[in-house]
DNA sequence: TGATTTGTAAGACGAAGTGTCTTTGGATAG
DNA sequence: CTATCCAAAGACACTTCGTCTTACAAATCA
């Protein structure tokens, strides 16, 4: 049996989680935010961790600047439905919807809650179709 | 950044299905569901992932019984809000509203699922607290 | 321009994860 | 008793992944 590599790995996330914050930024930048006492040591970290994630489509360079520049590519929400999917794939077969009834049944939803994703259901109702 | 193990593999998920399926069985009835055509040279292999199953708790070994017999101890279900709360915490610092916003989203959902979903909401408006 | 600093590129490295296989010895059946 | 099945333990190779080193290019500045 294959091993199947994690799409985007804890360290990976944590420079995609500044990305997000602060939309585009530098090594350097980069490197402060994520590890603010830091000696200079963790720069090229920082580095191979971008290169990855380039490598993945994850995130995008911009070579024309100078230090290069970096913005993700992939938003939190894309995540999420990505690994959404992930799971869906390896524990049923690819279908989405036993994860809604379960994550229904686990969530305690307050019943602003409740009436946010009934009106989204609402909304789903009116357009069948994607709105291209 | 220090990595996090999966809290269970491809190859240990691939007997959980067949233990999920059948119940209850033998090393021997495992490892021929899993390799039909295996030379024998698999048992050890299904062994070893039984026994790191049964160290994490997702499978029960009756050592009264020879051969030893086992059953899951996570269902499928469970499992499935398992790594749904995993995914919250690493993309949503534990909340898992919204996840359940990007599943309505993402999933074309017919207007059968979607009424089970409101269903599914109604009684949770009848039963604020959990039911014991 | 020459020296110093900063950035880029490539890859080495080790610890841990993970699927697989070998070995050894005990239990059981013919 | 002997052959067969099972249990337990660990070895093994390969990959992953976070980290670090080195070499070189670009930019800044005296």
């Amino acid at each position: 049996m294959a091993r199947t590599p994690q799409d985007i790995t804890d360290a990976e996330l944590a420079v995609l989680q500044v990305l997000w914050d602060r939309g585009r930024e530098t090594i350097r930048e980069l490197t402060n935010s994520l590890y603010p006492s830091g000696t200079g040591v963790h720069y090229a970290t920082v580095q191979k961790l971008l290169e990855r994630l380039e490598a993945k489509k994850f995130v995008k360079r911009d070579r024309g600047a100078w230090p290069h520049q970096f913005e993700p590519l992939i938003g939190r929400d894309d995540l999420i439905t990505r690994r959404l999917q992930l799971t869906a794939d390896k524990l049923c077969d690819g279908a989405l919807a036993p994860l809604l009834t379960s994550l229904v049944k686990a969530t305690q939803l307050s019943s602003e809650e409740r009436q946010s994703l009934r009106a989204l259901l609402d909304e789903l109702d009116r357009e069948p179709k994607q709105p291209s």
